[in-house]
DNA sequence: AATTATACATAAGAATATTATGTATTGCAA
DNA sequence: TTGCAATACATAATATTCTTATGTATAATT
C-alpha cells in the first residue's frame, strides 16, 4: 500500500491521448506497459496511468489512424509495440499546442496577477 | 455563427470546479450567467462554459457544501447568487495547487528539455 | 414585432475515466 | 519449489463529466 496522489485522477481526463502521442514521438516505439512505467518514472509517481484507461486509448488512437501497432514475441510473451503514423506525427504538435493554450487560459483565471504579462 | 475554439472542450474536464471556486474567491459573489461571461471575457472567448456543464456543477458544489446560494429578485427575474462557504474557502488553494501540480507533471512529459530545470 | 441577450434548469447522449476482473508469462525470494 | 510480485495484455461494469438539445421566462434591442 503506497500513498496514491489523488489529484492526478480527474485532471487527467482529456490529456491521456496527448501524453501517449508525445512520449511516442520522443521515444519512437513503445509498448503499453512501457508507457505507463515511463510516465510514472519521469513524474516520480505523480501520474500513474491505469491499464483500464491506457489500453482502450491506445486501441482508439490506432483505430483513428494515429498509431501503428505490431506485435512482437519476447520469449513466450507477446508485446504490442506502438509507433506514430504519419497522421500521428502531424497531430502531436497540434495536441501539445492545444494543451499549452488551455493551460494559458487557466492561468488567466487561476493566477490573474502573474499571468497578465 | 462564430468560430468556436475546439480545443477547450475535452481538456476542460476536471477543471470546471476549480474555475468556479477560483472566480468566486476573487469576486466574492456571482451568479451563474455572470461566471460564464467573466470567464469568456478574461480568456477572450478561449474558454466558453456551457450552461449544461455549469449549472449542474454549481448544484453539485452547493450540495457538497463548498458553495452558499441565495436567490435574489432583479425586477421580475430571479438570479441565484453563489459565494464560497468556509469549506469552499479552504478548498480553493488546494484545488489550484492540484491543477498547478498536474500542469507541472504534464510539462515534464510534453516539454522534457525546458522543464527539467 | 421579432430577435438577441439575460437567466435559470434538466434530460439524452457521448466521451473518458476508475475499478474490478481475467488470462498468462517471467523473475525472485522464502 | 512454491508462492508472490512484476510484466503484459485485454475487457466489462460503473462513475463522472462533459456536449447538445430542449424548455421556460424576462429584458433589451433592432
Amino acid at each position: 500500500m503506497y500513498n496514491c496522489i489523488m489529484y492526478s485522477k480527474q485532471l487527467l481526463k482529456g490529456s491521456l491521448k496527448t501524453i501517449i502521442l508525445t512520449v511516442l514521438k520522443e521515444r519512437g516505439r513503445m509498448y503499453g506497459y512501457e508507457i505507463t512505467q515511463h510516465v510514472k518514472s519521469i513524474t516520480e509517481e505523480g501520474l500513474v496511468l491505469t491499464e483500464g484507461a491506457l489500453y482502450p486509448a491506445l486501441h482508439k488512437l490506432e483505430a483513428e489512424g494515429f498509431l501503428l501497432a505490431e506485435k512482437e514475441s519476447i520469449g513466450r510473451r507477446v508485446r504490442k509495440y506502438y509507433s506514430l503514423s504519419e497522421k500521428g506525427m502531424e497531430a502531436v504538435a497540434e495536441k501539445v499546442n492545444e494543451f499549452d493554450a488551455f493551460v494559458q487560459m487557466m492561468q488567466l483565471i487561476l493566477h490573474p496577477k502573474t499571468s497578465k504579462s
